[in-house]
DNA sequence: AGACGACTGTAACACTATAACAGAACGGAG
DNA sequence: CTCCGTTCTGTTATAGTGTTACAGTCGTCT
């Protein structure tokens, strides 16, 4: 099932991760150009914080790093550049682990759906519009408009299953 | 819009609650009596309180009102009896909201989807297997196996969009 | 230089959740 | 009925997550 670089589900499958992660970085300096946002020095080190791995990391997790480097060691600095992050699309929150994740697709405005492993923690990120589109049905039945929509799915990955066989 | 008691979205319509939750408490007592749980007194004043309102509630929210009446006040008493209601389909965990809601369908064995309503607070849940069918999709062909689906969307409800006009 | 806004840092606090332990209540075996 | 193991309730204490308020800094524009 794996060997499909940078395609659905590329972080259960194993890859050259550097890649991923310059990849990501240049793709937000470019964004942030247009869009008009300071990727400041703590943004930009959290940012690269967050795409050391394919996981997510807990804000005090990333304030610790950022300490430990020079940073302020006070939740509201760690908390404002993971928002600052998350706004500008370059980062995303997971509800079901009160944690953060570099986005990898920087540069399409997404709301994608997350799949996240139970065993190894790993995240991968992936298309949500048909599952947006069914909720949308089922929500007009209701006479709800639909404005956001959080779709995670926890479960095992393809990395740990091969290892657990 | 409204006017389909019992049906998808009820919560969205102006409704006779009481039935709501006479009917939830019949249901919830009969599953427990096959399934072998035990509704306590604070379990049962829990699902009571969550079904007052088709509104989520915090820990620490219920854990006042139990309080009030006599019941412990410490953090665990709504914790634990929280735990059990969701454990056995009672009640339902929201993620966004850190907070609990009475299951107004237990019975069937369901993981269902989530419309919030940011103007009002109000809960709806509606089925998610079309959701749930479009995520396995999408997820198999990472190589990932599904296990459980969060699904929570934000936005206006039917009431809340028919007094803003 | 002076004024302004955006950014960074700190201290203090609020909210959410769990661990660990002691006594009470229940249910079955003898 | 009594004894015993289990489950339940309550407590104290602590861990984890997130926000408010305020002061100083830095870049930018006039
Ligand atoms: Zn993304
Ligand atoms: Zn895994
Ligand atoms: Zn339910
Ligand atoms: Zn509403």
């Amino acid at each position: 099932m794996p060997e499909n670089p940078d395609g659905i589900g590329a972080a259960f499958a194993p890859h050259d991760h550097s890649h991923c992660s310059s990849r990501a970085l240049n793709d937000a300096t470019e964004r942030l150009a247009t869009e008009g946002g300071r990727l400041t020095p703590v943004r930009r080190r959290t940012l690269e914080i967050l795409l050391e791995s394919h996981r997510a990391m807990g804000a005090y997790e990333v304030l610790d790093r950022l300490a430990a480097e020079g940073f302020g060691r006070q939740p509201p600095v760690a908390y404002r550049a993971l928002e600052f992050l998350v706004q500008h699309g370059l980062a995303h929150r997971l509800q079901r682990l009160n944690a953060f994740a570099a986005c990898l697709h920087p540069g399409a405005d997404h709301q994608p759906a997350f799949l996240i492993c139970s065993e190894c923690d790993r995240i991968a990120e992936v298309p949500s519009g048909p599952m947006r589109d069914a909720l949308g049905d089922v929500a007009s039945g209701a006479g709800f408009v639909v404005d956001r929509v959080t779709v995670e799915a926890v479960g095992t990955c393809a990395i740990c299953a091969e290892a657990r066989a």
